[in-house]
DNA sequence: ACAGTGATGTCAGTTACTGACATGACAACA
DNA sequence: TGTTGTCATGTCAGTAACTGACATCACTGT
């Protein structure tokens, strides 16, 4: 019901540190054990040791919190569309941007945990996409910083992210040996021919 | 705060027919008038003269409503993949749905309008990329179906997917006058060339 | 007449989320 | 050493989306 008592003695703080990680983990524990939709914030927030209204002052609401790392994979990818040699073609440059992602996508285990929290909830599956889809306007915004005119840089930018979501599927999909990077440059080349046809 | 009271004479029916109707008739109007995030149910179902009770019996929530037609479109795009001719690639049968659904899009001033009301709020948006999203995967199996392999399915039903959100926001764009079929086949040849490079 | 059905109403409850204000350990500074 | 401010958190009251259980009553068929 209320969050756990702290008492101070000498050199004590009145909280414990790092509530956000407590939190997450929390959660995370709970979405395993009973299900996203089962779990309510106050459970977690107890579990947590803080209060329900702690738990929205880290996260804007409950979808939110395991979509933490969505503003940096935007940063890397910007960042390596707007970094492309100046003779990449639109699709190169996307290319260059699917790569530079490889270096988040290491731990599969904890991607594949994630991934079926959200997989199963129709309301986690919105925000997820609606993650992408911001991903996509903001790469079609590189795009059209180094030039590239309407449609192409949105069709590109489409485009590659379609790529980046059926590589990463890929990546974690259970049979699966081969690394995130390697996956996206084949797919990548997959692309070229059925669009090719 | 209680729904209109209705006095029955000889021949009277219990309730005024067309409740959904009314439903979706005041809901656009209040969205329009004050916005959805500040639209209650309450107030959709006020209007309406049903209570709010009725309104949750229709939609399953408060933005289900705006996307009625969503079964509708998947059926006519899912059709269309599966009845393209045999020596279709699967761009080539993914471009045939893309036509196919030209005759839902004939009234650009309600599609325009409904439109409005999504890009106003993030949780519509959400909700009209989980739509998109499911489309991509039933026109993917419709591919499947036609004997097309993995990864080749997937990627063409997210690149057709693609190139249907670019061509419909072409379409409702202020200053265009063109058909959405002319767009949409104009887009797809676009697509070839920018993945051709 | 009578029983069954279906669309609706009524009501009570749960849960996500928000705004306003209180608290108390700590740090900075006088 | 005392004062003052800041910051993370707690407390509390409220709104609004949604759900389940049950009641109502015109209509329909027998």
């Amino acid at each position: 019901m209320s969050a756990t008592v702290i008492k101070y003695h000498g050199g004590m703080t009145r909280w414990q540190p790092d509530a956000r990680g407590r939190l997450v983990q929390a959660a995370t524990e709970l979405y395993l054990e009973r299900g996203f939709g089962q779990t309510t914030v106050a459970q977690i927030a107890e579990r947590a040791g803080v209060t329900e209204r702690t738990f929205f002052r880290y996260f804007a609401d409950k979808r939110e919190m395991l979509f933490d790392g969505a503003a940096r994979l935007q940063q890397l990818m910007t960042d390596a569309v707007t970094g492309a040699p100046a003779s990449a073609t639109p699709l190169d440059a996307v290319g260059v941007a699917l790569d530079a992602v490889g270096e988040v996508f290491v731990d599969l285990d904890h991607s594949r945990t994630r991934q079926v929290i959200i997989d199963s909830d129709d309301s986690l599956q919105e925000r997820e996409l609606i993650k992408r889809d911001r991903l996509a306007t903001a790469i079609a915004q590189a795009l059209r910083a180094r030039g590239v005119a309407e449609p192409a840089a949105s069709l590109a930018a489409q485009t590659g992210i379609g790529v980046f979501h059926v590589a990463f599927a890929a990546w974690i999909a259970p049979a699966n040996t081969r690394s995130y990077a390697d996956i996206a440059r084949s797919l990548l080349a997959d692309l070229r021919v059925v669009a090719a046809t």
